[in-house]
Parts: structure tokens; sequence; C-alpha cells
DNA sequence: ATAGCTTTTGTGGAAATCCACAAAAGCTCG
DNA sequence: CGAGCTTTTGTGGATTTCCACAAAAGCTAT
């Protein structure tokens, strides 16, 4: 005879009733560690609990050790109950958990604290028939939820597309989609290996959702993009802050789910929430720029940090167009094919490595003194004067573009 | 009674004429040292002389040093005849010249050597007298040229505006108008400091017809500006001859005339002819950079040299628009605000002066030490990596820009 | 092949840079 | 006013750069 057989007013009156039949506090969250539930017997609770219960979501650093101990990857294959040992760093005492299941898919978990005694089969079988008995109440919130889903995602391709005049309607639509406004926001990309499937969906949103090192009010997947509006707490550090986020969720997806992401990428940090659209435009400047110079960009993530490749776009226009051919440069490149010499390298080197000497020599396997000599003969060649920064830009930026052509 | 009322058939007859009756050789030249008739009889002759009638135009060596010993400032000022003493190094004999006038402006010069005796009064009265007569005949010359100048004043404009499709009927065109083809060229402007008067437009064809450091085969003048076709000998070392002519044409305009000219600049060397337009927009471009940023370009001419004010229009219209706000520059705004401290001026100075700590310490008056710690303030406050070119140049375009905005 | 060029590498010394540390001066705020 | 901060200047030493000069190696054209 099943205990949870009855008719349940709310997901709140379901906890009570597991708490009250294991004699244990209960909590009850979804798939992305939301609280949705919770008992409220007076029980001993642990910290962790009380976090939980207190910000409406399982705190990241205990989400953390979770997966480093193993303990949600084991939930999120069996439909076992798992014990959990305590792991005191986070305030997380004894537990035995369970993960909630509905085809093949984890809807939630229930959490209960193991009291002074360790539970009883027959204590870890009721477990068992109250997450069986929780599937049904949590998918009635999973449909509401996925309507609200529908218009949330039009709301942000059109906050994307600059669809949007005035801040106010901006405002207004969130309040209606109940979508929290921030003071901040920028807009990311992630650059998949693949095309996104299903599966690695879900594994997103968990990783959105769990996240508490910023805010992910908005996001969306296009074939093999993951588009993100983020929004860091503070403006003054908002690039580190997202910087630090982005190379999280990029190794968490690697570590987690073993799912590769290319790259990530992020526009400037705007308050005004029309610029949603620009600050999309310059993550995707960001990702073109870092496929035409994947090494020097390597690191790069955010638009502030492009430095000139910002407006390399608007240059190499002009110059298709047939403007600024650089006689310097062409002198430099004629000087290389006729005396197999390597000038163009070695200044091209010489700025990679902000004029540099000793860097550059060994970067090219050549003594300090070849590099003057070479360098030398490049402003003579060049009629170049390499201690004056507007020209050595102007070179610098011209070889730049010209691999730019080639990609 | 004057011994030249006769009719003359050519100004050769006339020459040969004046020296029948002076006994020694005779040259008649343009306002401009252009030869336009010698007399053919056997004396001797100086190497100056041989040179001039080889070359149909006074060599510019010989006319330097006669602007040097005060002769030709003299020959304009007076009419009459200037007795000049031997110039060895320039192989000019003792010699007697007068100016033909007309009205108050000279047409032309008559040159004779002074041979073995020094001039009677007689013979100077004479050499007035031919002064006089050579008028009418140069003249005629003069009225066939302005017929044709006007028509070539059309063309170059017609050049300059790109009007012509093709390189090969800008080549008729110059073939028709008789004006030589060059295989190089570029487009110059001078900008004076006022309206160019008459008296000034006849001082610079004046320049422009005895320089033979390079060609210039067209040239108009349009208000404050004088724009030239410039086509220099060799096309490795173009721009170097253009510098160089640009400058002495500067001082020599100064030196001899003391008319001011504010600044000169040129575009690129180019050989298709449909380039003209081109090149006189970048002799524009050079014009405006230096107007904006008058310190770092003051001894810029050549568009070649402008280094990365080459594109500061094009960036300067898309900042305009909104983009690329740099953060970076704006923490250091505010912190200099904040604060009373310079981080912007130092960090512009050190770009300024190539990363050269020692120098940008001098050139802001403060100990090297002070220069370092504001540098890693700066790279503190702005978050900027100072080693990374790219940044670099970023914040260097950005704080550029900043000072164009206010022009 | 060899003379005459360019290019590379080496040596050594003066100058500049970088770095760590510290004293002094200046500013701000309770 | 004075504690606590930032900023400036100073000292000294390791490292790097700059420069001049020279030997050696490599290329090219006669």
């Amino acid at each position: 005879m099943n205990p949870f057989a009855t008719h349940f007013e709310s997901l709140e009156e379901f906890a009570d009733r597991v708490s009250e039949l294991l004699q244990c506090p209960i909590t009850i969250e979804d798939a992305n560690h939301r609280l949705i539930a919770y008992s409220g017997h007076e029980h001993y609770t642990d910290p962790a609990r009380t976090a939980t219960i207190i910000h409406r979501r399982v705190p990241e650093r205990v989400i953390n050790s979770l997966w480093r101990e193993g303990v949600i990857p084991k939930l999120l294959q069996s439909e076992e109950p798992v014990r959990v040992a305590e792991i005191s760093e986070v305030g997380l005492g004894n537990r035995i958990a369970i993960s909630i299941w509905r085809n093949k898919e984890v809807l939630g978990f229930i959490w209960a604290i193991e009291m002074n005694e360790p539970w009883t089969e027959q204590q870890l079988d009721l477990l068992k028939q109250a997450a069986k008995s929780a599937k049904n109440l949590l998918l009635q919130l999973q449909i509401r939820k996925n309507k609200k889903e529908e218009r949330i995602q039009e709301f942000f391709w059109k906050l994307l597309t600059g669809h949007f005049p005035s801040p106010h309607e901006v405002i207004e639509q969130c309040h209606q989609l109940n979508v929290h406004v921030y003071p901040f926001f920028s807009v990311g990309i992630f650059q998949f290996q693949q095309h996104i499937q299903t599966q690695v969906e879900r594994q997103i949103d968990y990783l959105l959702k769990t996240t508490q090192q910023l805010a992910v009010p908005l996001y969306t997947i296009d074939h093999q993009r993951l588009i993100v509006l983020v929004a860091p707490s503070s403006n003054i550090y908002g690039e580190a802050h997202i910087e630090r986020f982005f190379r999280s969720f990029i190794t968490q997806m690697k570590e987690r789910f073993r799912v590769d992401i290319m790259m990530g990428a992020f526009g400037n940090v705007y308050e005004c929430y029309t610029k949603i659209a620009k600050s999309y435009e310059e993550a995707q400047t960001v990702l073109k720029m870092k496929r035409a110079f994947p090494h020097p960009l390597a690191n790069i993530q955010g638009y502030q940090h492009l430095g000139m490749y910002q407006f390399f776009d608007l240059l190499f226009e002009k110059k298709r167009h047939g403007d600024f051919h650089n006689v310097a440069l062409e002198n430099l490149k004629q000087y290389d094919a006729q005396h197999h010499t390597n000038l163009v390298e070695t200044i091209e080197t010489y700025l990679d490595y902000d004029s540099n000497v000793n860097e550059t020599a060994k970067a090219l396997n050549i003594h300090p003194n070849t590099l003057a000599y070479r360098l030398k003969r490049i402003s003579e060649i060049g009629n170049i004067d390499l201690s004056n920064m507007s020209e050595k830009v102007k070179l610098y930026i011209d070889m730049k573009l010209d691999k730019y052509r080639t990609t």
C-alpha cells in the first residue's frame, strides 16, 4: 500500500507528509537544485539546508562538493537512494538523497537528513516510493514552466535583434514574464564543437541555473551556440566576474558532462537595456576575431580585451576597397621574396612581443644582435621609424590585416 | 635712333642682332629662367651658358647662387642693367643682366657675357634699349601660352575630381595639351597663410618652373591652397624626393618672397593616372590630420608617414556612432578626476615616446620610478596589459580619437 | 672560383630598464 | 590632529638594451 496515494494540495504538504513518515527533515529540489518544497517540522537542520531554504537554491559551494564527491553523478545514473557522508566544510550533515525520474530524465531530488541512527531498509523503500509519487507533482510544475519558457525565448531574441526602441518597454516585458531586471548586463556566446543536443541542453540549463557567480536571467540555444544574458553583481569588476564565470562554465561542461566548448565570448557591460543588441554584436565580433586570430586571442573572451581587433572589420572593409596599401610593408615583402630573408616575419614577431628584443630573438631562434641588425635593415628598406608609435601601429595593423584577408 | 626698331622674324634673329651690336654672347630667358633665344655667334661662352642652352633652362644650382648673391632680387626690382661678378663654383663668368618689363611685371631677362673689357655707358644703354624692344616679342609668346593654360587648368581639375575613368583618355588629353606624361606621380597641396594673390601666383609659378628636383607637370591655385601634380624621377625613392622638394619649396617661398606656407602634404605615389583623385584625397587627409594633430604630425608631409592617422576619419565616424567606448580609459579618466592624478596624460605621453621610460619621465618632469609606479597603477586601474601590443594600440588610438573629437 | 656584397654571431662596455625596498611627502576622513 | 592610505623620490643591484666593431658565414654575379 502506497502511503502517498492520496491527493496533495501542494508540494509543501507532500514534503511534510514524507518528513512525518521518515521522522527527518525533507527538502525537494528541481533538477537544477532550486528549492521546490521543504518540510516544516521541527527537526535538527544542518547549515547547508538552512542556506538552501533561505536562498531558495542550493549554494554553489555545496553543489560543487557534491559533484566532487561523485554524489550527483550517482544520482543522475540510478533511481536508488544514495547515502551522502558528512561534508563538514560546506556544512552538510549526513544525508540520504534520491532522484525523481520521468522516463529517462531527472526532474528533481529529494533530500533527507539522516538523523542519529542509520536508516533501515524500510525507510529507504519509503523514500523510493516518495520519489515515485513526487514525479507527478513535479510534472505539473514543468508544464506551466514550459509555456512561459517559450514566450521568454521569443522575448530574448527580440532583445538580441534590437527590437525594442526604449528601455521602458523592455522592463515592462520583463515584469510581465517574471524575468528579473538587473542593473548591468552583457551578452555572451559559447561556441560548441557540435550541434547542441537535447541532452546537452539540459546540462547547460543545469549549469546556468546552479551557478551563483552571476545571474543568467535569459539564455537561448542556436545551432552550435549558446547565447546568454549575464548580469554581474558589480559594475567595476563586471568584466572580471564574467571572465571567471565563462572559464568555469567551459571547464565544468567538460569535466562534468564531457562536452567540449570551443570558445566563449562576451560583449561590453551596459546599463541600458536597449544596448543588448550592441553587446550581442560585440560578442559576435569577438568570436569572429578569435576565429581569424586564434593564437593571439586564445585567452581573450571580453570585447574590452579585443584591443585593436575591435575595429578590424571596419578597416578590412576599407582595405578591400583598395585603400591603405603600405609602401613600407610592400618593400619589405619584395625584399624578402628577392633575398630569401624574413624581414616581415621578424618585424611582426618583434611587435607581437611588444618590441622586446630578448623575447623576440628567442621566439625566432636568432641571436639578439641578428635581430638588431634586421631591425636596422627593416627601418632602412621600409623607410620606417621604429621608434614612432604611430608608424609602428600602422605597420602592425597592416600586417595583421594581411593575415585577416587570408581567412 | 633705336637700332632695334626693325621687324624681327624670330627671337633668335633679335638675339643675334643684340649680340652683334654688343660684341658678346646674348641669352634671353623668360621670367622662369627658361631659355627663349640665344645668339649663335662664335664668342667665348662660360659653362653656365652652355648648360643653359643644352637643357633649355638655367640650371637650378645657377639660379640658386644668383638668388644667394642678390642678383635676381635686384633684377626684379629695377629696370637697370645689373653687373654680375664671376661665380666660379657654378661656372658663371662675368655677366651683365637686365630684366624685360611690361607694366609692373617682369617678362624675362637678357644676359650678356662681359668679355675682356668692362662695358662702357654706351653699351649699357644699348642693352636697355634691347630690353625695351624685347618686350613686344615676349608678349606674343605670353598670349599664346595663356590660352593653353586655361584649358590645362580645367583638365587638371577633372583629374583631381576623378573625372576620367580610364588611363588612356588621360594620356590622350595630355598629348593634346602637350602635357608631359610621367611614369609616377603624386598630388600635393600647399596650405598658405592667406589667400593667394596674383603676385604670389607669379612667384609660385617661378619656383615651380625653375625647380629641377622633380617635374611639376600640372598645378593649380584654389583659395589658400596650391595643388600640384609632382612626378619624381624614381619610384623607390619617390617619397623622399617629394619630401625634399616640399621642404625646399616652402623655405624658398619664405626666404625669397617672404610668403609663409603653413604646411605641405602629398598623397601616395601611383603609376596609374586614374589614381590622381585618390592621391589628392590622401593629400587632403594629411592636411586634415595635421590640423587636428599639429604636434605629432609637424614633420609629416607624405600620406605614407601619416601612420595610424590614415584611418582616423573612419574610426572617428564609428566612434561618434557610439561604438568602442574604452572602459579602461574611462576608468583612468574617472580616477584622475577623483584623485587629481595624471594617469591619462602619463600613459599618453608614455606611448607618444614609444614606451621609453627615460624620455617620458623627462617630458613629464618626474622621476623614472614615479613613472614606473604610475604605469603599474594604470595597468591595475585600467585592467590593461601594457606589454600587449594590441591593447596598447587600442588605448593609444582611443586617446588620440578623444583629442580628435575636440577639434 | 673569387671578389664583393649581405647576413649572422660574437665581444665588451656604456646606458637604460627593471625590481625590491624604504623613506618622505601628500591627501582624506573620522 | 593623526592614522592610514596613495604618491613621489631615492638607492642599489641584477638584467637588458644599445652600440661599435669585427670575424665568420652565406649569396651572387662575373
